[in-house]
DNA sequence: GTCTATAGATTGATAGAC
DNA sequence: GTCTATCAATCTATAGAC
């Protein structure tokens, strides 16, 4: 039963948000009054402190087991790819929980929030040192700010739930395509730095 | 006092969502007592709905205002370069309204929601045909998919407010950091790969 | 472990005075 | 336009039976 409210709670809390989200509600899905709660958690705070701990723990914990899974003497490249394919199939692979941990930082209590905010610097402060190991092989052009690097990678990649479409190709092909992005670019090698080319008025 | 009510709301419901946001504390903040909105707003729905849809509008007037400004006889990737500016100065400028036009599209009650979801896909078309334009003139390789690039782009233009700040350079720069960490990659021009044909396809 | 019953606080909203 | 006063609904949480 505990499973089954964090469960419910999980979903609720990423769709509806803290406040909107009422124990009520969630005793409902589960079948149960809601006072019953109350044998499993101390109190509403108690209860999604557990649902967003859980989410990050199991982020942080999935993207280490991908970035550790590389041979130690592979490159920075090679990690980096290993630590996308980490956090896109940890947000899709732990679902409500994931959601939860990344759009409730704002809404907690207090309390809770303070608790919450290490890890979140814990899992930025990972993502910055794969870049700088990037940079020190020389795979990032030294004029670009690498905090705007890793803002212009995890955007996209933090909404993944909002935008993966399984039966338009797997993670790991979706993944290889943002990894490309990321170091190539989305123009072709031969456009790359042409004088501006004298476009034809037509474009639709 | 209508406009006073209106700015606190917008930034109580960016910051604390829908359900967490009550008349009360936003009477507070414009120290007058709750009741009073109702003489400015029929209902709660009412006030955030007035919210959200003000946001919205400024967006994507202040969008097509900077699309439009781009001589007609420029390329597709002068148009694009001006939408990405024009959108990221549109949530810098409109703050928390267009904060909340963003974060409460999934919080709004059923009937204000409908209503808002159309103006979001109306914006993803217009930046869908952007990136059309682009590849029509051969801007965007032939095996990216098109919704990815979207999602590439707006992930982190969409948050900018999170991670914008102007001690660190001008909004204009970072604009132009961004268009080219888009189309170049972030790869020095020396280790690029060459072009890279035949993706995997979809595995499974 | 789950229930019934209820306390105590807070919410959105209305009525009517000024 | 803003106030005071108030209502009905809903919320989190507790007490105690089973």
């Amino acid at each position: 039963m505990r499973e089954t409210l964090l469960q419910l709670a999980a979903r609720s809390f990423a769709t509806q948000g803290y406040t909107a989200t009422t124990m009520r509600s969630i005793a409902d899905q589960a079948g149960i009054e809601a006072a019953s709660i109350y044998y499993h958690f101390a109190s509403k705070e108690e209860l999604v402190e557990v649902v967003v701990a859980h989410g990050g723990d199991s982020i942080v914990q999935h993207i280490r087991e991908h970035v550790d899974a590389v041979p130690s003497d592979a490159g920075s490249e090679a990690r980096f790819k290993a630590a996308v394919l980490g956090q896109m199939s940890a947000l899709i692979k732990f679902g409500d929980y994931a959601l939860a941990h990344g759009r409730l930082l704002t809404q907690l209590p207090d309390k809770a929030r303070e608790r919450q905010v290490k890890r979140h610097e814990q899992n930025q402060q990972l993502w910055m040192s794969l870049l700088e190991d990037l940079r020190a092989e020389r795979l990032v052009r030294p004029e670009l700010d690498l905090a705007l690097c890793r803002v212009m990678l995890l955007g996209p990649i933090n909404s993944v739930q909002g935008w993966f479409n399984p039966r338009k190709g797997s993670l790991e092909h979706v993944a290889d395509q943002i990894c490309s992005m990321f170091f190539e670019g989305v123009k072709p090698a031969t456009t790359r730095k042409p004088a501006r080319r004298a476009a034809p008025a037509v474009s639709s």
